[in-house]
DNA sequence: GGCTTTCAACTACGACTGTAGTAGCACTAC
DNA sequence: GTAGTGCTACTACAGTCGTAGTTGAAAGCC
C-alpha cells in the first residue's frame, strides 16, 4: 500500500471532484468542482489535473479523446494519509490530544458521539482479541 | 477570541519552539529549535520570525535588545485553529468521520481510547445541562 | 472547405516558501 | 582605538502554488 503522493489544497479539491464522479474527463471534473462551488477555468483544472498526473496521483488514458483521468488511490487512503501528516506536523504526533480537542469544541454532535464510543469498544475488544 | 493568522509549517515549528521558552530571542528560539533537532541559521529564524511578526502572531519588545519576541496567541487556539481548517478542508467538516479513522487505525492507545471515552461522557453530560 | 468549437500542450506570472547570505551598527576586550 | 562579536535589517534566490492565457491541431457544422 504505497502512500499516497503530497497533494496541495487545490490539487486535493480535483481529486476529491475525480471521486465525485469516479473517472472523468476535464470537463466532467469541472463539472463537479462547480456543483461544490469551486469554479475554475478550463486549463486551470487541466493545469492540476496534469501536476497529479504527474506525481502519479492520477492516470491518463490518453486512447479515448478527451482524456479520460482516474484516481490512483481510493480517496479513504489518501484523507488517512493527510491525516497522519497532519496529527504529525500540528500535534507532535499526539492524536488523542487532537481528538480530546474535537470532543471539547462541540465539533462533534451528539450521535457522533455515540457513534464514536461503539467505535472505540469495538477497538478494545478487537485489540484484546489480538493480544489472546 | 481573534482567529490566528496562518502560519506555514515552518512558522508553525518556530512558534512551538516561542511557546517552549515563553518568550525569548532569536537564540533563545533557535535553541529549541536545536533541542527537537530542526536546526537552522540563526538568520533564518530571524526571517521567520520576523514573517511572524508581521502577520501579528508574536509581537516584539524592541526596547531591549537582543530584541524578545513573545507569542500573541495561545499554543492551544493556535492548533485548535489549524485543526478547523484541517476538517473543514481535508474531511469537508466531518469532524466524527477523522475521528474514526484514528480509532480504527490504531493511532490511539488503550489509554487514549479510555481518555477519551472519558471524555466523551463528561461532554454529553455537559450537553444534557445545557438542554435543561 | 472555411468558420467554430473542443481540446491538449505549453507558457506565464505574481505570490508565497524555505532557507540563508551580506551590510552595517553597537559594544567589548584588548 | 582597532578588531572581533552579536545582532538586526535588508536582500536573494530557487522552488512551488494558484490561476489562467495562448497556440495549434482536430473535429464538426453548414
Amino acid at each position: 500500500m504505497a502512500r499516497s503522493p503530497d497533494m496541495t489544497s487545490a490539487e486535493l479539491r480535483v481529486m476529491k471532484a475525480l471521486w465525485e464522479v469516479g473517472s472523468g474527463t476535464v470537463a466532467d471534473v469541472r463539472g463537479a468542482l462547480g456543483k461544490r462551488g469551486q469554479e475554475l477555468a478550463y486549463t486551470t483544472v487541466m493545469t492540476l489535473l496534469g501536476r497529479l498526473a504527474a506525481k502519479h496521483a492520477v492516470v491518463v488514458d490518453r486512447t479515448r479523446e478527451p482524456f479520460v483521468y482516474r484516481p490512483v488511490h481510493r480517496k479513504e487512503s489518501v484523507l488517512r494519509d493527510r491525516l497522519h501528516d497532519f496529527v504529525r506536523e500540528v500535534f507532535d504526533g499526539q492524536a488523542a490530544s487532537l481528538v480530546l480537542n474535537l470532543v471539547d469544541d462541540e465539533s462533534l454532535s451528539p450521535a457522533d458521539l455515540r457513534a464514536i464510543e461503539r467505535r472505540i469498544a469495538e477497538a478494545e475488544r478487537a485489540g484484546k482479541d489480538r493480544k489472546k
